[in-house]
DNA sequence: ATCAAATATCTCGATCATCGAGATATTGAG
DNA sequence: CTCAATATCTCGATGATCGAGATATTTGAT
């Protein structure tokens, strides 16, 4: 399908993909979501327990930045979690204000087993390629995917230019 | 680097990959919420975007049903973008209770321009690969692609049946 | 030491997107 | 023609989020 045969010049293969990109992220977008109703949980309250699993423990500051919520929402937030038990917090001994923390969702199954049937699929695709071609994939998910951090940066500065 | 010559096997280079993988979809969506934002959207509001982007004009009822939102937030969020010029109501000749929802963004630069930078980054990045290994990218892409959206069905499958 | 400014988190009232149940309009089947 | 099904909208209730101020702690200057 698809009809490009050889006389399609390159660009377009760029545009292909980059559509194809915009898909994948309209999708996961949409999957985070269900994922999160089907635990029982806000959209934020499970962006903040995956960022807790990428970044380890991190003050409650720091997730205030990262998920771009007021401080106030993240008390909230985190009194959510904390009753339901993904996260603990901890008190920094080097910094009485701070508040530390810590993911605890190893005790928690449900979210391994939610993430389960995504993971198995995906590693049923990954099994299907050569190691070779698995590293070349690899390496362009790693730059994808730090494009989009820089990306989210560049973001945030615009916000705090703007409202200056 | 990543010290995994050939004495490692390969399901270290699933992981690894199904990781980099759940890390570019928590950067996805916090760069939908930081892009949302930038555009005065709500989170949801943008998703529909999106989402009618990709499928063109579709009715509000299946709106709800994509986005997983209540047919009332629905009409409440295609009168926000509506005023904002991003869609339009249209009558469906066929069923006089059917509303749909015909996109008007080509008109809305302000998408195509916050969208740009990432854009623009990942055409660079992708003009780095040779044709053929852009091909297998893409496959890949649209593979995993298909994958969440097989996901996404199966976790709206078991919402209704643990609502019966 | 002392004090003020800066920083981290929390509190709390206000706002507003979302829900969900019911209202309204339309279609389709018998 | 009537009744059930369907599509959208209305509207009161709920609760996450905001944001400004409160509290506690740290840091730096004097």
């Amino acid at each position: 399908m698809s009809s490009h045969p050889h006389d399609q010049l390159a660009p377009d293969q760029q545009e292909q993909l980059v559509s194809l990109m915009r898909g994948l992220g309209t999708r996961t977008v949409l999957y985070q979501q269900n994922v999160a109703a089907s635990l029982g949980l806000y959209n934020n309250d499970l962006k903040s327990v995956d960022i807790l699993r990428e970044t380890g423990p991190i003050t409650a500051g720091e997730l205030s930045k990262i998920t771009g919520l007021a401080t106030g929402s993240v008390t909230a937030l985190i009194d959510r979690l904390e009753k339901v038990g993904y996260v603990r917090r901890a008190n920094d001994p080097n910094d009485r204000r701070r508040v530390i923390l810590v993911p605890e969702y190893e005790y928690k199954e449900e979210v391994g087993n939610t993430y389960r049937p995504l993971h198995q699929s995906m590693h049923e695709l990954a099994s299907s390629y050569t190691d070779e071609d698995l590293d070349l994939i690899t390496q362009f998910i790693g730059k994808a995917s730090a494009i989009l951090e820089e990306q989210i940066k560049q973001l945030n500065v615009k916000k705090s230019k703007s409202s200056s």
